[in-house]
This record gives C-alpha cells, structure tokens and sequence, in this order.
DNA sequence: TTTTTTTCTTAACCTAGATTAAGTGTCCCC
DNA sequence: GGGGACACTTAATCTAGGTTAAGAAAAAAA
C-alpha cells in the first residue's frame, strides 16, 4: 500500500473511493541527490512527500550562510509553508540530499482535495499543529540550551539522519558552524 | 459584534445559527495582571482568545531563566498547543502582563465544534497554519540575525507591544538578556 | 506619602561560539 | 586511477552576548 495512504490513515480513514480520489490527484517523481525542487524567489506549488530518500529545506542570508529549516526523510512532508500559503515569491530552498522518490501534491490539487474530502481538511490540519509543536520546542531549545545540548537531543531525536546527512548540515540545522560542531563533536567522544 | 466572530469571519463565514452555537460553547473571564492561567506541569485544557488586555507564553529552564515564547493581545489566540493536543502536562506558563478579558474555549467544546462546524476546522487548520510560518520565520531569523536585526524586526512587527510590555520581557522573547538588551537600545538611541 | 519591590542602566570582566587559515581526508567524475 | 572539489579537523584569535554587581528610577504596595 502506498505509504502516503499509510501516512494519511494515521491520522483519518479515508473510503476507498476517497483514497483513489486522492491517488488521482498526486504525481510522483524520482530525482537524484543535489536536486533543487524549490528555489528561493520562486513561488512555492506543491506540497511534497518523501517516499524514499532525503530533502532538506534551508534559506541563504546576506552573508552567503546556509541555514537549514527542515531535514525530509521517508514518511515526512516538506514545503515551504510561507509561500505555498501565500502563493508569494518565498526564500527557502528545497534540495535532494539523498536520491529520493517524492510524491507531489499541487496547491490546486490539494484544495480541490479539501472541497471533496473534508476529511483531508482534518489531516492537514493536524500535520499541522503536529509541526508548530515541534517548531516551538526547536525555537526554545534554541532560547535556552547551549549547542551540546540541542546536538544531544538532535541525536536522540533523529539517530538515522546523523550517519546519513553530512555534518555540516547538522551543524546548519543547529545553528552553529561546521568548525564549531567538529571541536563540540571531539569534545564529546572525550567523554 | 463580539471580536471573536469577527476574528472567525476572517477566514469562514458562519450562518447566524453556527455562530450561535460557537458563542454557547464559550466563556469569557476578567483577569487581573499577574494572574497565572497555566502552569507548567499542569494539562492545558483551554484555548486563550483575547479580547483586552496582554497575556503571554513562557517556559523556565533549569537554570531559573524565563523564555518568552508569544505575547497575545487584543484579537489574539494563545495556549499550549503540545499539552493542548497531546492532553499530557505542558511545560509552559501562561500569565496575564495587563489586566484581560479572555475567552475560553475548551478541548472538549473545540472537538464538538469540529463536529458540528467543520467550517471551524478549515478556520483552525488557516490559524495553526499561519502560526506556523510565523514560527519557522522567527527560528530562521533567531538563526541568521543579531539581536539588534531581530529587535529592529520585532519593533516593526509589534509596534505597540514595545510600549505596553515591560522591556525584560521583550529581552526574553529575543532571546537576550535584559542588561544586554539595555546596553542594545542605548547602543541604538546614539544612532 | 513613604516604603518596598521590581525594573532598568552602566560597567568590568568572562565565555560560547565565530572567524580565519591551513592541513587532511574522501569521494566522485573524467 | 588521478585530479579536483568538497567535507572534515585543528588551532589561533576574535566578538556578540552573558555574568556579576551595584546604583538609579519607576512602579506597586502599604
């Protein structure tokens, strides 16, 4: 069974009809690992949903640094929320770190899909709270616990993304510098 | 008009009877600056809609240290959404700053009006949402700014917050401490 | 009004993490 | 399989912001 289906009916039950209603409304995509999906300065037209492989989200500030906003592996949606909403030119970038097999879901779609199924509406909406809460708690981890800190965590949180993403991608995440998060890593093994 | 229907017909239009039966699955309350709504540890059972007055967010660390998650004035809707959701002991405070009036609106009531009203869970998925980009954007900005970008941000942002809330707090929610943030606008006022 | 408590300011000193730079893998891809 | 581009490490130096402390101002209490 499609794992989006599965990813769904975690959430609500979906009739038969209502899932191949649903499968007609999605396409799916293979691309390889550097790929861009999402520019910055683009306006944003789909929801995605990884399949297989990893994504990551991230915007580039004046000084030409990185920051990442979201890691995307199988199971997991991405987008750039801002500008999907808003149907605005957004500043995020989403890119393929891992060939990857992602499933697309167009804005159009999607709201066609809530007219038809408002079950759906149901599902997004608690996709949705479920990532502010992890939002909140990132955005005051980030307040109060120092870089260790949040590395630990980050390690108990996500144990699969550390052998498979590069480092400096995890120090971006973090908000410190691939130089800072190598000596913290040393710093740690110590122990 | 009570502000919270107009705060709804932002986003659904209600009949008259639908809005009847919102305005009796609510109370309003009074409460005097200082008043503890929600402590940490303690299950959120409410959603907070502001009609008057100043309420926030916050968390304490380890250390004793106070981080100001969100401020909520006048049209506002505040809560602990992880405790809310997951009905388990959050770990946030929410206090009154300025004397309020408060709408609540219970889990139960709110899933009997996702029941009843499914237009309130388009009008809910759109509030949950729009919180959403707005936290992603303060973690990215929390990331990539200075203190000083993100307080100049924060005035233009909630202009009327700056005069109403005591400076600590403002400190708090930029992540800063109050004496840095003192030498900040001293620092600021020269320019 | 006076007292008490809280908030704000200033200043000296300190530290987590940034920057710069140079060297060492390591992995593609031609 | 060899060369170029990244990715990672280490180390010296620097800085934004933290800490500590003590006084001034403002607000709350009495």
């Amino acid at each position: 069974m499609a794992l989006i289906l599965e990813n769904i009916a975690q959430h609500v039950t979906l009739t038969q009809q209502e899932q191949e209603l649903f499968l007609s409304k999605i396409v799916t995509h293979q691309y390889k690992a550097k790929t861009i999906l999402l520019n910055s300065g683009e306006i944003c037209k789909h929801s995605y949903f990884v399949n297989s492989g990893i994504l990551r989200s991230f915007n580039i500030n004046d000084n030409i640094v990185e920051h990442v906003l979201t890691f995307a592996c199988e199971g997991w949606w991405i987008g750039d929320m801002y500008s999907l909403l808003s149907q605005k030119p957004g500043n995020l970038f989403i890119e393929v770190l891992e060939d990857a097999e992602v499933v697309l879901l167009s804005k159009e779609n999607q709201e066609i899909l809530y007219r038809e199924i408002p079950k759906l509406e149901r599902f997004f909406r608690i996709l949705t709270e479920n990532s502010l809460v992890a939002n909140q708690e990132r955005l005051m981890d980030n307040l109060s616990l120092t870089a260790e800190e949040r590395f630990e965590k980050f390690c108990k949180k996500y144990p699969t993304l550390i052998q498979k993403v590069a480092q400096k991608q995890i120090a971006s995440y973090l908000g410190v510098t691939p130089e800072f998060f190598s000596k913290m890593k040393a710093r740690l093994l110590k122990k």
